[in-house]
DNA sequence: GTCTGTGAACTGATTCACAGCG
DNA sequence: CGCTGTGAATCAGTTCACAGAC
């Protein structure tokens, strides 16, 4: 009786619960997953068959998945178009947001550019800078450079919800300041320093150098123990000569 | 008596323990404070003085560092330049790496001639493409553009430990083959794709679209509460209209 | 006294295993 | 049957709290 208005609320109602870092970051991964399955006409899916595709437990996708709702039908398994439309409205990109980068050196214009955002929704309007070499300029696929002193005008008139910083480490906490004044509350940055933020403000960073740090000490831990290295690795944190600097 | 000889020894030796992957991201994460506070002329700190630094507690500095030896003195410390270079040998960065990037589109060459690599001791010194228009050009900076068919010869002539694969997803798996097939064990990939790889190598990857997928969640929660959005949110998963086929 | 190094307690995420629905 | 959804069990990572070195 109850029971059935109750479950029917419960499919699309997310739980109050706190959820995990970790399984939103999943939701990206399933939601390629499911992109991929559309594409080659697959209409249906379960939790077995995509934890095999990645390295998963089918029962931590599953529980993922709930986390939001109860999309799957037992005994047959998730609806590809549907899940991914759940999914895609979860992760908020249904309506699609406006990008800024900030910083129009090398990386920066790459990014403007980056031809992987427009497919997952995301469209870079604006990018940003201070030298007036650049400023008026546009990048390679027709995106304006703005003065960084226009940032918070520019971000209102398009509506920019998220920044991308892609300058200096020594400029990136006021740039980070200056787009958290101007309303932006998502920011991915680049610089390789940790930025302060503010309360409502969510910043992500992709640290390069640490990226490749991680897989040197893989190299240097990989080889270590016996099998003949390429090169000297180090075999056991010898007290190395002093060749500072 | 023997005590002294054993604390000697193990100051430097590392546990055999398995060490959690978050303890080594952080040793990067270490190393730039340290670098930091050298520049700054600080001699010593303390677990407690680093912890502020980041957002972190004290502790686990400690127990991180602890997987690896004992490099502090009870009562006082660390001293910065010697807790420096152990990190460094630990993270096997003493002798330098050398880095390829594979596709010189515009993310590739920005890679390619990325400032923060040099400064953390890997160097780029080749890029690859399989473009006629690339073959034989070079980065703004100066690193030649090679044709990918001769990745194995180049990476074997040069020392190339390192590879970054900055091409189109379609053309990523197979990258990354040629790259384990001329002995590349550490790949860092930008393609929006899983790799597979191969027992003794390791595969790290960045995915733009799924870091700014998770901003864009972290903005779709924050607004569907109370607080007055900018722009109309999703407030919750609504029975999105069934505009399906 | 100070601050490290570390076992013990805790917190949180993953996996197991099974009840329950189609 | 098969496969989801989920409590219970396990495992891993973090924090506490204190003994021990200086």
């Amino acid at each position: 009786m109850l029971d059935v208005r109750l479950a029917r609320i419960r499919r699309f109602r997310m739980r109050t619960e706190r959820i995990p870092e970790f399984t939103t970051q999943r939701l990206s991964v399933y939601l390629r997953c499911l992109e991929a399955l559309e594409e080659m006409g697959v209409e249906r899916t379960s939790s077995q068959t995509m934890a095999e595709q990645f390295n998963l437990n089918s029962a931590q996708i599953r529980k993922d998945l709930a986390y939001f709702g109860q999309f799957g039908v037992r005994g047959v398994g998730y609806i590809v178009k549907d899940l991914k439309r759940q999914l895609s409205c979860i992760l908020g990109l249904e309506a699609g947001h406006k990008v800024c980068v900030v910083g129009a050196g090398n990386l920066g214009m790459a990014l403007t550019d980056y031809r992987g955002f427009p497919k997952n929704g995301f469209t870079v309007v604006a990018a940003f800078d201070s030298s007036p070499g650049k400023i008026g300029g546009c990048s390679r696929s027709g995106v304006p450079v703005y003065d960084l002193k226009d940032l918070s005008v520019i971000v209102r008139k398009e509506g920019i919800s998220m920044g991308i910083i892609a300058v200096p480490s020594e400029a990136a906490q006021d740039v980070c300041e200056r787009l958290l004044d101007a309303g932006v509350r998502a920011i991915l940055n680049f610089a390789p320093m940790r930025l302060v933020g503010r309360p409502g403000a969510e910043i992500k960073s992709i640290d390069l150098s640490i990226s490749l740090e991680g897989l040197s000490y893989f190299l240097s831990r990989q080889f270590s123990d016996a099998s003949r290295p390429q090169q000297q690795p180090n075999p056991d944190l010898p007290s190395s000569p002093d060749t500072r600097r």
